[in-house]
RNA sequence: GCCCCCAUGGUGUAGCGGCUAGCACGCGAGGUUUUCAACCUCGUAGUACGGGUUCGACUCCCGUUGGGGGUACCA
């Protein structure tokens, strides 16, 4: 029997979820549900200004949003403090830390006559920050799921600072303690984290304790090959959210980006996901996050959305109510939640204003005519619906001989105010006679006679 | 500067000593078409470079170059 897995998550709390982090948690996620493990969720505050009530709360939020859910938690490391100092004292006695008032600019010093190579050694005093003694000879090697063995010479490796002068411990030495209670069975984090792993393993050493297994994601980039950031647009999964994406496709799309599934599919099921997930089969190298790519995945996985599932997220995202004709006949058209608004808005909110277009549709040669002869047509059309309003614009292009869109886009223009929407006459027959009649008037009365 | 990681088309990836180097996104052309999409056809483009090892390297080793991360009494 393999031991129960105890994972862990800790995304920073900043408040913004970065897409970096949140592939992290994913894969997190898909590793302990795939394996039966327990997930815990820890928030990195030894640093207290940044784990503020607020931003914690958009970092859950932005969690739950993507559909993943924690066993325990979530805990913050500044809730163990009385543990941390007990857990320092006894590095001290034991003689695997000491003190030191050493500054950075000792250490600089130091490499200065010893070579920059040198890692620093402090002298042990009474007072000052609590630094972990590292082994003269030897090294440390990560021994990493994915990416194999990497060694850290201790020559190489400085003392590392593990609590301040106040006694404050600091990350590389509350997360190693809390990762030990709390069982932690497997870290999956960033690759920016691989040098801090050594220091890590350090202070199990020195505990006398096992360390869990450690797995170091590549990071994700932008286009330009550079680290992931705001000016690339999205960068958080907030943003992802409020440009209109769905949770689940982001998941995929996430989960793809260096999980190593089989190649020759690019859909699965959170649930495949789930059951395929292999951290050995985690890419080493970073992917560049492509949101065109995003769109594409976003846009079919909601056009086959059932309708009334579209139409609540619809809802949800635009704030509006009574969507669902508009969205009946647009769904086809949308890549994500945004789109529809200005796809749709017309509908409910009048002819988009938009002159350039008018102008363009609506000056050109015969347009005027054959949009008063639709007009004409529509009039007449009993009932109103799709069949016989496609029915009348039809015959309205033979009758002038002319070609389909000489008298659609008109048509279009005048309704939306826009060259783009739904179909013509799924859209006509929305609106109803009565509207689509007013807005053909007042655009006839607005576009320049022409013949 | 020093420590460490990475390297298949524009992008994400498959390959695990012998392949016509596969798939997807993008892009291009054509088809369909009432706009925008969607959809169908076809096409485009890749093993960073240099040395080895081997009968044989995208696959293994070394170096170079390039990219990335770390280098705090931050996380």
């Amino acid at each position: 029997m393999p031991d129960p897995l105890r994972v862990r998550f800790a995304p920073s709390p900043t408040g913004a979820l970065h897409i970096g982090g949140a592939r992290t948690a994913l894969y997190n996620w898909l590793l302990a549900r795939g394996r039966d493990g327990t997930l815990l969720l820890r928030i990195e505050d030894t640093d207290r200004e940044r784990s503020t009530p607020e931003n914690v709360e958009q970092i859950l939020d932005a969690l739950r949003w993507l559909g993943l859910d924690w066993d325990e938690g979530p805990v913050f490391q500044s809730d163990s403090a009385e543990r941390h100092r007990e857990a320092l004292s006894q590095l001290l006695d034991a003689g695997h830390a000491y003190r030191s008032t050493a500054t950075a600019d000792d250490v600089r010093a130091f490499k200065d006559e010893h070579g920059a190579e040198r890692g620093f050694r402090g002298e042990a005093e009474d007072e000052g920050a609590v630094r972990l003694r590292v082994p003269e000879e030897g090294s440390t090697v990560v021994h990493d799921v994915i990416r194999g063995d990497t060694t850290f010479a201790h020559e190489h490796l400085d003392d590392p600072v593990i609590a301040r002068a106040d006694g404050s411990v600091l990350y590389n030495f509350a997360v190693a303690v809390d990762d030990l209670d709390a069982g932690i069975t497997h870290v999956v984090r960033g690759e920016d984290h691989l040098s801090n792993a050594p220091k890590q393993l350090l202070v199990f050493e020195a505990l006398d304790a096992p360390p869990p297994l450690y797995a170091h994601l590549p990071l994700l980039h932008g286009p330009d090959g550079k680290k992931l950031s705001k000016r690339h647009g999205a960068a958080s999964v907030q943003e992802l959210r409020d440009a209109g994406y769905l949770a689940e496709s982001v998941r995929n799309y996430l989960a793809l980006l260096g999980a190593g599934f089989d190649p020759e599919r690019d859909r699965f099921s959170t649930a495949e996901l789930a059951d395929r997930f292999r951290l050995e089969r985690v890419s080493r190298s970073p992917a560049v996050f492509d949101e065109r790519k995003l769109r594409t995945f976003n846009g079919r996985d909601l056009r086959e959305l059932p309708i009334d599932d579209l139409v609540a997220r619809l809802e949800a995202f635009t704030g509006r109510e009574g969507l669902r004709p508009a969205v009946e006949i647009a769904q086809d058209k949308l890549q994500t939640l945004a789109d529809f608004w200005p796809l749709c808005g017309f509908f409910f909110d009048g002819p988009a204003d938009d002159p350039e277009a008018f102008a363009r549709v609506l000056g050109a040669e015969g347009a005027r005519d054959a949009l008063a002869d639709a007009r004409e047509a529509l009039a007449g059309t009993e009932p109103f619906d799709v069949e016989r309003v496609e029915a009348a614009l039809r015959g309205v292009v033979e009758r002038r001989g002319a070609k389909p869109k000489e008298v659609f886009q008109p048509v279009r223009v005048a309704i939306a105010g826009t060259t783009v929407s739904p179909g013509i006459f799924e859209s006509v027959a929305l609106l109803g006679r009565d509207e689509t009649l007013r807005r053909i008037d007042s655009a006839l009365t607005r576009a320049p006679a022409r013949h």
